[in-house]
DNA sequence: TTGATAACCTACCGATGAGTAGGTAATAGT
DNA sequence: ACTATTACCTACTCATCGGTAGGTTATCAA
């Protein structure tokens, strides 16, 4: 039977402490300067407790950006299986990522790091900066049909970088609400600076 | 009188070839990543030679980003003052930010560099963006005249850091021309995606 | 109640990196 | 040639960090 007042937690719930407090971590120190003791001193256990849970730092962070990642494709493809018109799928999509950021502030935060110090997590951030872009592109084919490939993968980058600053920007200053900034963004990419105001 | 062959190089000799060897290994490795040991070991000397020139690594890396910025903004300037014309500023800055670029690699990967571990240094760096940010603000200005000031901001993060993305992918992928750049992203802010091609 | 499991701990290891102590020897002015 | 300067070096210190060894005790099944 279980004591009158529960000491210890079950390997999953701590799993889930752990990963709760490595997400809060990550998010406001980044990648290489968050030390494992402060994860540790976060989820209120020892370093090795860690370890049993995960087999490096590699890999919890790993576990981190995996369910991030999960979560934002899960709204991508709603988005891309419902829509039609093309700029209402675009618009749509900035609106999802801004509801992503808005919701999840902290997760958006470890999803925007772009951890340099360890080269196999570098990597990894990469490769989950590469399915963004790979869906940012898909979403820019439409309006760019015959341009070349250099072209796309170009405004592909450069819209992917604008909307992490815009989010960026939005979780420092979070005055305006998720509308007026996917208006922003929809009249600056859309639009384009040529019409005056 | 000096020997037949010098053996040893000037202060300001020495200093220089410090400065070059660190703007190699910053632009390659980033700031945290960046060791003085390999700093030393780039520029042929060991490491308390660094130590005599520079009070410290942030003191090293204070002097590189400063040389950085000052032809920068040379470069800004004149601009500001020759062109009078809002598109056709806006269209020249980011020629000769690209041009930048183009001649001194180095340089503006560690420009585009963001440290993140010691924070008189990351607040060192954001103060220099913030310059950055500034000059884009006043291009764009022009084309927003009654927006909010979230907007212009907004905005303007919007725009730096795609033009950064849209360095950082030139340097990785140096096929197209500066020309063509200029015109994709010309095409981009100015007219939008809102024109088919 | 008792034994096995496993959640949890303190205290360490080895590597790395910023910065320094204390010297040696090349150079420049006299 | 003699001396002061200073460019330059080897060999450390101290702190931090990822990861581990080895033990303690709560929890649960029998």
């Amino acid at each position: 039977m279980t004591s009158r007042v529960r000491q210890r937690l079950s390997a999953a719930e701590r799993r889930d402490v752990i990963l709760a407090a490595a997400v809060r971590a990550f998010a406001a120190e980044g990648y290489d300067e968050t030390s494992m003791d402060r994860i540790a001193a976060r989820a209120k256990v020892s370093k090795p407790v860690l370890y049993d849970h995960f087999a490096s730092k590699q890999a919890l962070f790993l576990a981190v950006l995996e369910s991030i990642r999960d979560a934002l494709i899960g709204k991508g493809q709603a988005i891309a299986e419902t829509m039609s018109d093309p700029k209402e799928k675009f618009r749509r999509s900035v609106d999802a990522f801004l509801q992503f950021v808005e919701q999840q502030p902290d997760a958006a935060r470890v999803l925007l790091i772009v951890p340099r110090g360890d080269p196999r997590t570098a990597q990894l951030s990469r490769k989950v900066q590469a399915g963004a872009s790979a869906g940012i592109a898909r979403l820019l084919v439409p309006f760019m049909p015959d341009s070349s490939r250099w072209r796309l993968h170009a405004s592909t980058e450069f819209l992917k970088e604008g909307l992490h600053a815009i989010a960026e920007w939005w979780l420092d200053n979070p005055g305006p609400s998720r509308e007026e900034l996917v208006d922003l963004v929809m009249h600056m990419v859309w639009t384009g600076l040529h019409q005056q105001r």
